[in-house]
DNA sequence: ATTAGGCGTGGGAACGCTCCCAATTCTGGT
DNA sequence: ACCAGAATTGGGAGCGTTCCCACGCCTAAT
């Protein structure tokens, strides 16, 4: 192979070479079918020889698809790249891509550039759509819909919007970490919600809810206490529990980070943990991983999610309109010492 | 506009509408030069109502250039794409690339698919590569710049390597750190340096040399630790330095991490920071600011770099080739309350 | 032997665009 | 009013593929 040619080789000029017509050397290259053996053989070594590589455009020129995927995230979350949970998305996304050849083409679009964000996402450039991290209140993804592109958005969009999504089933995981808690006999067991209007807020506080019901307990209004995500609002959230019921003895915070927060309130307190109060975090973070002690919590994962907003946009793609038109994510709860 | 027929608009139907032929609808959608401005203005307005987006493929196929750029990312490294350093770059890329008007695309190459790496990255695909965090032995670039692609790296290449690259200028942020220290009155120096095989432990240490030599200072042995980057490792190098020179009153750490690590043996050992002892890291990490106290650093701008990144390989797509083949970015030094 | 049916095969047409050249229109100078 | 030259313009050619149709050849049935 390797003697490079001033200009790339065409199809023509393989089939040249191996002395057959366009058409069959093309007939190797994508399909297979109905090829003799010893055409396919002599395109192939042509191929190897002259270190053949498809022209894309062209191609897509006459098939009017493009092999290519589009990510598009909101930039405007400055964060979301540095977050673990959204790099293993993106690492997700870009296996299962690769495995079916497809490219993926990244889109960070600035909140400014969202006219000509709409513009470019045709079928002119991409045969679908991944999303991520839109605002709540996005109407985005419809809007492509529009255009006749295939979309999948990772998280749940807002309900009235009619999209393919993949999400993390955290009413499943949070009933989980109650369960876990149960388990263990702890008799009061508080929770630390996320934000109410966020739905990983409100559907893992949901979760927290039909796990102590399913167990028959009561839902005592003194062991909710309500965070956002953050560290300190994790401590201050078990302050508070600890001052409303001293007798607390499990808490199920609704994100690794809120938990980093409740064991240190915990620690000023003067609680052993786990042997007086159970800690379970929901995320299966890095950090949590070297919490001190390493934090019970609630494994999702990204890279599967990743993998699934592909093989859902596939699908689209292929014509067929999956019903449900989402799908949801199991976890399992990894243990470790904090509960 | 708006109106969407069942296929996309072509340029002949935009110059059909607008009672021009298709060589100046063309004209108009690209350099613009040589066009009536009544021509112009008839063309605009159809293209308006007609949604017309020009189909890439088409273009790529005559002009044999995709305006596409890639990003590969040795996927092997799990880490880089958590790290904030690393998101920052892609961030920075992305938005100078959208700017250029240039398409982003995303390639996660584990090691085992190196083989259809070499194979897709060809003109045919894209007209530049970006690559990031390659293994030190690698001979990529050069491999991709035989295919006749322009290649830019991101941190700098083994020396051996031809190609572009750009880097934080880790001597001048070094020389930075250590010139603080020294207008803070320390006289006793130290460094926990970094793994000598890194481009950024060795010049990072380089740069610590020349800037102690630059204050008539003596090199000592004694106040020279190393360390792998890792908290772990810094907390261990610190424990060093206060074991072999007990009046060490200042501390380089060639990143912020194993600076974290030290600040947690310097508390250890009971030494109060700033007043005992002057520590002061590299990078400007997020995790820099929540230190206790929070960390003086030198800072390094990831995004400017990744616009670098893609500045150079504008450049060099052109086809001046630029020299000197690499860029240096300058560091400042950020002062909080560890020094 | 003769012919119907398959299997492989070759190559024309078309995909939508830019490039370029020849044709047309316009300008201003004589 | 006429002409040279500049300014615009239209549209043919061609970019590298895939699609598809018609053609030849081989096998097996009559």
């Amino acid at each position: 192979m390797a003697r490079r040619p001033r200009t790339r080789p065409t199809l023509e000029e393989v089939a040249a070479l191996a002395g057959v017509g366009r058409g069959t050397a093309s007939r190797v290259i994508n399909g297979g079918a109905k090829v003799s053996d010893r055409a396919r053989q002599a395109v192939e070594n042509a191929i190897a020889e002259l270190g053949y590589v498809p022209n894309a455009a062209a191609r897509a020129l006459v098939t009017r698809r493009t092999d290519a995927v589009a990510l598009v995230i909101a930039e405007s979350e400055e964060r979301v790249f540095g977050e673990p949970f959204f790099a293993g998305i993106v690492r997700g996304i870009g296996a299962a891509l690769a495995t079916a050849e497809r490219q993926l083409v990244l889109i960070l679009a600035d909140a400014r550039r969202r006219g000509s964000l709409e513009h470019y996402l045709t079928r002119q450039h991409v045969d679908g759509v991944l999303l991520l991290s839109l605002h709540g209140d996005d109407t985005l993804p419809d809007r492509i819909r529009g255009h006749g592109l295939p979309v999948v958005v990772g998280g749940r969009p807002r309900p009235d919007v009619q999209t393919g999504f993949v999400d993390v089933d955290n009413v499943q995981g949070a009933g989980l970490a109650v369960a876990h808690l149960v388990d263990r006999g702890r008799t009061r067991i508080a929770t630390i919600a996320g934000p109410a209007d966020m739905v990983a807020g409100s559907s893992r506080f949901e979760g927290y809810v039909a796990g102590l019901t399913a167990a028959d307990r009561p839902i005592d209004e003194r062991l909710v206490a309500r965070g956002d995500f953050s560290q300190e609002s994790g401590a201050r959230g078990m302050r508070a529990l600890l001052d409303r019921e001293p007798a607390v003895d499990g808490v199920f915070c609704a994100n690794d980070l809120m938990a980093v927060g409740a064991l240190q309130a915990l620690r000023e307190h003067g609680r052993r943990v786990p042997d007086d109060v159970s800690v379970v975090g929901f995320e299966d973070a890095p950090i949590a991983r070297s919490t001190v002690p390493p934090l019970t919590t609630v494994h999702q994962s990204p890279w599967a999610m990743g993998g699934e907003m592909v093989a859902l946009l596939l699908e689209t793609m292929a014509g067929s309109d999956p019903t449900p038109p989402g799908r949801m994510l199991p976890t399992r709860l990894v243990v470790r010492q904090s509960s």
